[in-house]
DNA sequence: AAGACTGTAGGTATAAATACCTACTTTAAA
DNA sequence: TTTAAAGTAGGTATTTATACCTACAGTCTT
């Protein structure tokens, strides 16, 4: 028999995980190494487990998504990470690449399409999925390190706390009080999120918390 | 053999349905009939393919979750529904149940939830997770008629129409612009959306919009 | 035909958010 | 130890959103 390829998942939803387990399981060549279901286990887990290609949910509590991604491309060089995620913004792709995914797939992908992406992953080291945008590729290519604009949004834990507050429903006013801060101080900290989450005004920051994972729709 | 458990999946990401298809597949008492992305090709594959259970997820595009739910409590009364949804509130499941679900499961389910859900519908007539309330079981033992709240509480065209520009971030004057009205018309809009809805500003509409699946996020 | 609801929009007011400043203190990194 | 950033908060102004009214025309249902 031919090398098999060891595959490592990590995927929070249960139920996802646990299917693509069965599915990926019919493949004679695929070595489903371990599933886990967030990022401080699959880094527990890979320490011991050394495998070719991880399957990972960008959004997982407890060690996001991202987090894992990037220890595991320092750390894990032989270890080739394809990411699941539920958004498919050219903002998530060009981060995750530049974090150094070599694979990209939205939820709604085809069994099929994620077979594909870690036998391309395994032999030639990337994968692309046909809907990934021609513009997305074009500027992949010709500009190898892509924007670090992702390296100063990151949010500050103060700033993701009135995020918080902000897609609770609380005005200023309210926050200020629960913080026991100035309103002028949270007002300021609301504009800083607005800033760095490039959005004009509430909407645009509860978008934003719910798709960078900060607020979590219950 | 005993008779078999017939089993339909409604469920939009290909991935978890197909998942789901594979880890249910393993259980001898189970027939898969068919399984579709989305609520109108349920309605359309049920008419002639007759099922004990449908296993329907609550955020589909088309006909989404609840008018299928509806049409089919309606029309198929042999036919019995779990739903599976990413959203595990109160509100969700009063609704679902309401609406005729006999069953109800979150999206990080166990697939031994699943099969334990199925079997206890199909047997019992219905399931509740553990992880329901018991508040809430009171509320729906106590009280049969769910609170129809939610009747007079569904979104108008317009009210959509205004929802979705408000997600994107858009002031109401910049919506009036748009849809040729006047200011006052959409702020007027706004705030019955947020009367039915019942938000109290633009973070709680956001949510709404998102948790009611007005709104994709991309 | 009466009643209910939707869509339309005006009046008036207050509350909240947004925009663009300055400035000081603390903390962490170079 | 200088530099950089974060956290703090004040001034001032404009724009937006929220609240609670009234009113009328069109549509659909009873």
């Amino acid at each position: 028999m031919n090398q098999q390829i060891r595959i490592a998942i990590a995927e929070d939803h249960q139920l996802m995980r646990q299917g693509i387990v069965s599915l990926l399981s019919e493949e004679e060549d695929f070595d489903i190494v371990f599933d886990v279901g967030d990022g401080a286990q699959l880094l527990e887990q890979i320490k011991t487990n050394p495998v070719d290609i991880v399957l990972l949910d960008l959004d997982m509590p407890i060690v996001n998504g991202q987090q894992a991604l990037k220890v595991i491309t320092e750390k894990y060089s032989s270890t080739h990470a394809i990411i699941i995620s539920m958004f498919y913004s050219d903002d998530f792709i060009t981060e995750s690449i530049s974090t150094g995914a070599r694979g990209f797939l939205p939820k709604n992908s085809d069994i099929e399409n994620v077979v594909d992406a870690i036998r391309a992953v395994y032999s030639q080291g990337y994968y692309f999925d046909d809907k990934i945008s021609l513009d997305l590729l074009n500027k992949l290519i010709s500009n190898k390190n892509v924007q670090p604009k992702f390296k100063d949004e990151i949010l500050t834990e103060k700033e993701i706390e009135v995020l918080l507050h902000i897609c609770e429903g609380k005005t200023n006013k309210e926050i200020s009080v629960i913080l026991d801060k100035s309103q002028r101080t949270v007002e300021n900290t609301r504009m800083k999120i607005c800033e760095k989450s490039n959005s004009k005004n509430t909407a645009g920051l509860v978008i934003y918390a719910i798709k960078n994972q900060f607020y979590k729709i219950k």
